[in-house]
DNA sequence: GATAAAACTTACCAAGTGGTAAATATCAGT
DNA sequence: ACTGATATTTACCACTTGGTAAGTTTTATC
């Protein structure tokens, strides 16, 4: 049986033989990354991981500069995918604030290594990255923010800097992807399980939710 | 005038100049390492940032793995210098808590580099920290989480989970080295002051301790 | 089944990598 | 001035790096 497409195993087109093998080379390539930064691997390195040859990987990109930029650009795809923006609960700061955590939770449990590219190209000044954040993340992040500051005016919530509460979410959330061994190492485990994240999210609402919103009790 | 040591430039013994290069070199490897990562730095790249040739820094550290384990070992006594153990107030929550928080921020204003040097290793899962954090960081965090459940039991405290506090704490403050490229970007500004480095303070205090503390008003 | 495009391999390359060995320069103590 | 230790440079080494050029295989289309 040479070529006979069987029904068992329909054989794929070329044009999904290619799509397959890319997006392969960007999974292997954003493990790497993440864990090694930039620097640290290697076109051979990535290319063995997908099983096949260095050469062939630069057929499918052009350069390594151009893998790691397509990497970083799918990794804030994937981020903003999670992002709970504020604004879309605009008439309710604790669903908002709920929903946020929640999402950026979610994206740390579901896609640390996405999450540590992102942290890694930060340490290291976002020499490649700070276009892209600059046109893509912070016109969000104002939005959020500029709501806060309308929900201080209202008299929704207290008077907080929210710029700074940003950060504050931003940090605790990803440090859940970024730093889970140094966690693991304080929680004593092996590795963070789903009880772990809803503690996580547990203690974030509770903070942040005592601090923004007025004591209506 | 060949050699006559001068009163106002007296010549330095020979200890004393291998001492200071050495530390130029641990210098400046930290400077690298903490913004290109171990495996984006070369020790010819090192050497050239002291002014000397790679041969001689190898004779000064034996291997490119030894001279960032010593790197290492400084980061972290730095980070343990800065480390107001929470111990030290045990029976003042609301003091403990605002030195803790002002420590930490402080070593990340004043030591950005350690600090993402210290980040970069945690992110690659702390290949060769972990050791070391288990014997000399664990510890002081383990006495600090058993005092905040002392608190606790006591009623001095809301019976927060002391562990995710910390976690929060830590990235939290420590996002403002590492991630401070991100943060300048939000804020709109080529880099952090101390006035923002207040603001965190100010919020994170008041968050933590809206948090921790029994409403005393 | 011929054909052309697409996918992959082989063969290179110059530059850079961490590291070694030996020669040389500098210096402190006599 | 001599000497032994300390410090630095020169000369290498095998290996890896990102990248190029040309060949070979595979595949879709007619």
């Amino acid at each position: 049986m040479p070529k006979s497409t069987q029904p068992t195993q329909v054989k794929e087109r070329r044009s999904d033989t290619r799509e397959r093998l890319e997006q392969e080379i960007l999974e292997a390539a954003k493990r790497l990354f993440a864990v090694r930064g930039y620097g640290g691997v290697s076109l051979d390195h990535i290319a063995r991981e997908v099983g096949t040859a260095k050469q062939n990987l630069l057929y499918y990109f052009a350069s390594k500069e151009g893998l790691y930029r397509r990497v970083l650009h799918g990794v804030l795809d994937v981020w903003l995918s999670y992002m709970e923006a504020i604004t879309h609960h605009a008439d309710d700061p604790e669903m908002a604030l709920r929903k946020y955590i929640a999402g950026k939770l979610r994206f740390s449990r579901e896609h640390p290594y996405d999450s540590r590219v992102y942290a890694n190209e930060v340490i290291s000044g976002a020499p490649l990255f700070a276009q892209e954040i600059r046109d893509r993340v912070l016109p969000a992040l104002q939005a959020d923010i500029a709501v806060f500051n309308r929900w201080a005016e209202q008299g929704v919530c207290r008077p907080v800097d929210a710029a700074h509460l940003m950060v504050v979410l931003w940090a605790s959330t990803q440090a859940y992807a970024d730093f889970a061994s140094q966690i693991c190492l304080v929680l004593g485990k092996p590795q963070l399980e789903e009880a772990d994240f809803a503690a996580a999210e547990a203690l974030l609402v509770d903070m942040v939710l005592r601090t923004v919103l007025r004591s209506t009790s």
